[in-house]
DNA sequence: TCTGGGGTCCTAGGACCC
DNA sequence: TCTGGGGTCCTAGGACCC
């Protein structure tokens, strides 16, 4: 049996433990730039606001409805991430972190009455961090998540499912016909895997709940879609297909991309702006102990801006040798900038990919006499990652990333972000 | 004026090999 | 008249997830 521990409208409630006045109001956290909502509480849910609205569109609530938006603050949801999963862990003997607000729980072998135990793990979760939860458990991660769902719906929306299924959902311990019941109220593009275009694929064929897609002949979901839907259709037959991951994977590719705050021109900017890019993903790399050999970048306009000559192009190099050395990649990334760069444009993006990821561990051996000492490259980033990790990002970084005093053009927009509260001195909370 | 960022997996088709 | 069969690898694009 498996449980899914997920925090409810996970950014807003980060903000509401720090700023009681948020709560029972309509709040939306947006996405970088402040460009769209990525996060709302069931008020702002109730008022319509969906998921990715742009900002401008909605901003108007902010008088008519009390509506109140506040820039993404990452680092204090990181934080908050890491505190909820350490006490969800508690729930079983095997923890998958599957996103900043959810994780699957291994619960085989755990004795007695599991509804109880995810009762007491939700209120000390609530209790000790401050996020609410809900909790599905089921005996495939399919189901286990079709449960959460349930558990969320059951207490959001009073009727949609019966009321004892609120907040925790167990649909192990459903009989048959009570499972068949839950499936049928569940409409086919709320099963997990499922999207909207397969959904409506589903529906045209006359699929239109979880239920029917149960009972769906397995070799046809593969023949008439893929090997990705057969997965779901036998895990909602409580057959396990997707496998529970104790460890997480090395990440097969890396990328740090970015909208800016106002639209650039100059090649001097987007040079540093890919500077910092390639630096963060560098350090990304380095910290899963990957080397990379192959370098991807890109700069587009927006493509919302219709009436503006569009432009957007990207390109990459293979490297000489594997490596994670910032100025290495930056001197890539860097190359192809110069090459891509097309003058009178409006950029509005740009970003830095890492591709071909292996471990540090694999050496090449090459025949390079101007090579510098490569322990020494090393052990200068260690040098480097300590000391932004100690002093703050930034502290240390490559000219080519601007000087202190130069205008960065390219600068993200926040203007609505709550403090570090649990991630900076300056920060905590002092009133309440 | 104003529209995010970061991933994974699968599939089909082409190139190439013997 | 009649021109094989089987396999791998790579890539681009599509779909999904949060």
């Amino acid at each position: 049996m498996l449980a899914l521990v997920d925090g409810n409208n996970f950014y807003c409630s980060c903000e509401r433990v720090f700023q009681p006045r948020l709560k029972n109001r309509p709040v939306v956290v947006l996405s970088n730039n402040d460009g769209c909502a990525i996060a709302r509480s069931d008020e702002a849910k109730a008022l319509g606001i969906k998921m990715g609205t742009p900002w401008f569109k909605i901003r108007h609530l902010e008088e008519e409805a009390g509506l109140v938006a506040m820039s993404a603050n990452f680092a204090l949801y990181g934080d908050m991430s890491d505190r909820m999963m350490t006490l969800a862990a508690g729930l079983g003997h095997m923890q998958e972190v599957y996103s900043i607000d959810e994780s699957f729980i291994d619960l085989s072998g755990i004795p007695g009455d599991l509804v109880r135990r995810a009762r007491i793990i939700r209120r000390r979760i609530h209790q000790w961090i401050g996020i609410p939860t809900c909790i599905g458990i089921g005996p495939t991660k399919t189901l286990a998540k079709l449960a959460n769902a349930i558990a969320k719906s059951a207490e959001r929306k009073p009727g949609s499912y019966p009321a004892h299924h609120a907040q925790i959902c167990h649909l192990g311990a459903c009989s048959r016909e009570e499972l068949g019941q839950l499936l049928q109220a569940t409409e086919v593009g709320d099963v997990w895997g499922v999207g909207p275009r397969i959904g409506a694929q589903l529906r045209a064929q006359g699929v239109h709940t979880a239920l029917d897609l149960q009972r769906m002949n397995p070799a046809a979901a593969k023949a008439g879609w893929s090997v990705m839907l057969e997965k779901t259709v036998r895990e909602l037959n409580g057959v396990p297909c997707i496998e529970f991951e104790d460890e997480p994977p090395a990440k097969q590719q890396i990328a740090c991309t970015r909208s800016f705050g106002h639209p650039i021109t100059e090649l001097q900017d987007l040079q540093e702006a890919i500077t910092e890019f390639a630096c963060r993903a560098a350090e990304k790399l380095r910290r899963q102990n990957s080397h990379t050999v192959h370098i991807m970048a890109f700069i587009r306009t927006s493509p919302f801006r219709e009436k503006d000559p569009q432009y957007s192009h990207s390109a990459s190099i293979p490297l000489p040798s594997p490596t994670s050395d910032s100025a290495h990649i930056t001197q890539a990334a860097s190359a192809i900038l110069k090459h891509i760069y097309r003058p009178g444009f409006k950029y509005a993006k740009a970003g830095v990919m890492l591709m071909d990821l292996q471990p540090a561990t694999r050496r090449q051996l090459t025949l390079d006499l101007d090579a510098e000492m490569p322990e020494n490259r090393v052990r200068l980033m260690q040098a480097m990652d300590e000391v932004n990790q100690r002093f703050g990002r930034g502290t240390l970084h490559l000219a080519s990333a601007g000087t202190t005093g130069r205008h960065r053009a390219w600068a993200m927009k926040q203007e609505r972000l709550s403090s570090g509260f649990t991630t900076d001195w300056t920060g905590l909370a002092v009133t309440f």
